[in-house]
DNA sequence: TTGTACGCGTTATCAT
DNA sequence: ATGATAACGCGTACAA
């Protein structure tokens, strides 16, 4: 328990000076305890715990250059998307005993800048991103400096950096599949902007394993939604309502699980029967998917190991020198669940 | 575009050199540039860009003794609510000019800890946490180091910080009066354990209503579960529906939205009408509340508001030395959504 | 085994 | 308006 009060912190300083040994001896307690006799020892420990020593992190920093930290800039910390990767991250930063510095861009360029230059003040080992936009060059920057870079869940062309990710056209397909499995001959994509490239690629793949089964282009209607919120999802259900029944789809393919939720409340609303009458597969596999009133088939992304793994590529390029750069693409997983199961 | 590869960052020296001025100069356009002529600055400026300098954040805490940061332990990241209220604390800081260092403990006490620890080797400015155990003397250490700390949604006796906290009881007070102003005579209190401070007081809360409405006590039934999980929720749907139908309650007050959603899912695979045969209230009002099938009734805390003010506590101890703790406590809200309301 | 001295990058003070 | 210098706390090479 100590008693510090009102006074500045301790130092090494004041520590040897309590102990009655020097400054370089404290110092060998701390970083090579072998050098150091047992009574010395305990007795700079015990001096230590009197006065309530807590290393100056910033001062090691300064010493060395660098500080024990990965920092990761999330795109929106309300998805518990990126929570998820984020824990996986720091499970690896943990383990190799650093620490997580998270920051959050929601959504907006400009914070996303701000964060990354703190990180780069901060003299972090190493910057992990989910960009606004990953053809930023601000990214670039960071990497000519020389600072390890990984973009996580985000890909673009001629990569000087690592990058992980999943593979979303494979999640479009193994949706639509699985809808065409079950016999459905007339389904929708409900989702939107299709400049968001994730969007692209699930429709994109939704398209491919249409026209592979013989399908037909016009049997495959796109219901736009202008975000992936669970508001667009209702407002997609109403629009699908106006369609008259014996030409409406019989399951609808959501480019993410909220779009999905707001789908499927669309649908209780109306009485329709899920899958009965509205077959629903969502993305993402959110934790409230399985908890929905029906619960969500949905295409599951490996969070946790996406992480992980984006840790563990910026901690080989910090570290080692022999480090290259590594495409890490995941394969998605279709969970299947009572929304499209009878 | 600064072309820097290979060698060592730009220190204000390197800068210095470049520009032909003295370092303390180059300090003089970082910190007050009023106090420097036009073209030296355009020409430090210049030398800073081509140079791609950056401000070295260790070297500056440990030159200011303290980093321009907050740290927030949060206790569990996965759960909306956190997220929320750590929006409202980085809204606060970032006004202030300050990083915020995020941390999750996964409500583990010895996590919750390590980063403790972390933050005051850092120097943080200041300290909230969500603790995993409010009577914790991890957190008097802190205060006694003269950390500036607050805890957020938590209270305990005999505090010498700032706390910040929302009326549970009252929020249990007001679901269940809106249940009986509904006309309900007989309600379940579905949640657990009631060792969790949160859960005793929203229980509290309900017999309050009860008793003063000249309810029976036996009409107000306890469904205990062994967590606030969705998975629970199912559980106790499943005890409810055990009960012969002219005994079962006609409401369930549920001690958070996990539960509800829980119970919601269950009374939907057994077919009951919602709120027909069973009303729902649930308590935080996340955002998936009101995406339920059957959006669902709760009762809202101010998330955010309850971050912006913790962080304008710390800030307020970090730089007002009038400063005096407060116990803040908000109260919260209901929110009356269909699943109590035909 | 223990002690001394220097430097990391920045800022503030003091002199010019 | 600008330059020189000391100090922050720590780690380490080197001397004792």
């Amino acid at each position: 328990m100590p008693m510090e009060r009102g006074s500045r912190t301790a130092s090494v300083k004041d520590v040897a000076a309590a102990a009655g040994v020097s400054l370089g001896t404290v110092s060998n307690v701390l970083n090579r305890p072998d050098r150091v006799s047992l009574t010395t020892r305990v007795r700079v420990e015990r001096a230590m715990s009197e006065l309530g020593f807590v290393r100056n992190e910033s001062a090691r920093s300064l010493r060395a250059g660098q500080s024990h930290t990965l920092g990761y800039v999330m795109l929106d910390a309300g998805n518990p998307f990126f929570t998820d990767v984020a824990q996986g991250i720091e499970e690896a930063a943990q383990a190799a005993d650093m620490s997580l510095f998270l920051c959050n861009s929601g959504n907006r360029a400009e914070r996303e800048a701000t964060y990354l230059d703190h990180l780069q003040q901060r003299r972090v080992q190493g910057v992990l991103v989910t960009p606004v936009d990953p053809d930023s060059p601000t990214l670039d920057a960071i990497v000519s400096r020389g600072t390890p870079l990984v973009i996580v869940d985000r890909t673009r062309r001629n990569v000087d950096f690592c990058t992980v990710s999943v593979d979303d056209r494979r999640g479009g397909r193994i949706a639509v599949e699985h809808l065409i499995d079950r016999g459905h001959t007339r389904i929708a994509f409900v989702g939107g902007p299709l400049s968001i490239g994730q969007v692209a690629d699930r429709y994109a793949g939704a398209q491919d394993a249409w026209s592979e089964a013989g399908l037909r282009d016009e049997d495959l209607i796109v219901v736009p939604c202008a975000a992936l919120t669970v508001a667009e999802g209702r407002a997609a259900g109403a629009q699908l309502a106006g369609v008259p029944k014996h030409r409406r789809p019989t399951a609808a393919f959501c480019a993410n699980d909220l779009i999905a939720l707001g789908l499927l409340q669309h649908a209780s609303a109306q009485g329709w029967r899920v899958p009965g009458d509205l077959a629903i597969v969502g993305y993402d596999d959110i934790e409230f998917a399985e908890a929905a009133a029906v619960p969500l088939t949905s295409v599951r992304q490996p969070r946790h190991e996406l992480g992980q793994t984006a840790a563990t590529l910026v901690l080989d390029e910090a570290t080692n020198p022999a480090h290259g750069h590594e495409q890490v693409v995941f394969t998605p997983t279709l969970i299947a669940r009572s929304s499209t199961l009878d």
